[in-house]
DNA sequence: GAGTGGTCTAGACCACCAT
DNA sequence: TGGTGGTCTAGACCACTCC
């Protein structure tokens, strides 16, 4: 009997998360409506709103705009640190990778594009587009912009499956080196509906920038997750330790 | 004259990001009152306060709970390959860092740690709770184990600065290897009234657990970090190239 | 003690998804 | 086309912070 007073959303928050964590509901499952919900859990849509949108602010959840709440299934670990691709760690956890090339094409570095690879302005870059898919579920968008200069006919290449293994087989790239940023943001607009979140919703984005053997930066991507989707973990060995 | 009708909340949102970004509020500022934005702005609070919990989730204005909101910070740095303690990094970045300790005791293992350890329950641990500022402001709570039977005598020791320092230096110890995870917890109970955040809001988890030049597990670490407080950084060398 | 943020009531309308 | 989720109105009370 404890006798503190718990906000109510709390209450229904924690109910629904021990109905899930249970298993009493499947990965993926759909919930039930919010008018539905509300009114089993006797609450009120607002309240029971509330205590949704924080289970899926931290993952257990999520939302697709207009479809629903459902499950989140077990999330992809991704290491920094070990040069995977996207295909290969996601399918070595069990799932199913799907890639969708949503747009290539060639453009011109503007300012802010020129500054990030160091080059001149409106030095040509190839800029593909792609919307990546977990057991057929949209869970990243990216953006990949790449030097022109130095993947000759590039843009006629089948990108569908893993970039850097075309870069590897048809141009002999070695990637020396990647440095990552990882921040929150808010999913809009376009990014927002590709991936059927609801506009300014919380989404994880990832921006790389890759070197080759020459220390030559080539290649800049930003990859906007669903932030359900994605687990980090990384194995670190030191050894310049003081 | 863009056509597409926007939500209000997201024009509301759009008005104090701008406001932020132009800088005419600045760092850690407290925004105005509900009621007085929400009617500055022409709209409800329920609106005015979608448009800000939208704007926290992303981290652009962070809250403690009961006092208002207020502008982020720029946020610190972290680089999980980089060995460099907190104290150390904050500061490097133009900050102040300070910690507090909460409580220091030997405990004996349970189910969980005996597991995450390798070693037999009942194992004597010693835990460390400390509660981390940076300029002033309440970022992260940490909880940490070690095993004892490593470092006699450790609870006598300082911890309101470096452990590692402390580890190193009294113990003599060496860091061969560290493996990190980082997902998204909600802040609750305790944890989220050290961080002054209100119960239930998303937070960073970031778990690290340490070996030593034998390659045995002897630290392992809880970190709760407000999300607004942090951003991921890393740099890798990539070798074992196909 | 005044005013604040946290929580909640009891609705409503709309655009869109699913059928 | 019915029901869904997304958005919004117009309030209210309470516990707490700040003065």
């Amino acid at each position: 009997m404890t006798a503190t007073k718990l906000p109510q959303f709390i209450v229904v928050r924690n109910y629904l998360e021990q109905l899930i964590a249970a298993k009493r509901m499947k990965a993926n499952a759909k919930l039930p409506s919010e008018r539905i919900l509300a009114e089993d859990l006797n609450t009120t849509r607002r309240t029971l709103r509330e205590a949704l949108t924080q289970l899926e602010a931290v993952g257990t959840i999520y939302r697709q705009d207009r479809r629903g709440w459902f499950v989140t299934p077990p999330r992809i670990s991704y290491d920094p640190t070990n040069p995977a691709f996207f295909m290969d760690y996601v399918a070595s956890q069990g799932s199913e990778p799907k890639t969708q090339v949503l747009d290539v094409e060639l453009i011109k570095a503007d300012e802010r594009l020129a500054g990030i690879f160091g080059i001149a302005e409106k030095s040509e870059l190839c800029r593909l587009f792609r919307l990546r898919y977990i057991d057929n579920r949209e869970v990243l968008i990216e953006r990949i912009y790449l030097r022109a200069d130095k993947f000759p006919g590039l843009i006629n290449q089948d990108f569908s499956h893993s970039l850097t293994k075309v870069l590897k087989q048809e141009y002999g790239l070695k990637i020396s080196r990647q440095s990552f940023t990882i921040h929150l943001v808010a999913l809009m607009n376009d990014i927002a509906k590709h991936l059927l979140v609801v506009s300014g919703t919380p989404g994880l984005c990832l921006k790389r920038t890759l070197y080759n053997e020459a220390g030559e930066l080539f290649e800049y991507d930003e990859e906007f997750w669903r932030p359900e989707a994605l687990q980090l973990k990384m194995d670190v060995k030191l050894e310049s330790q003081v």
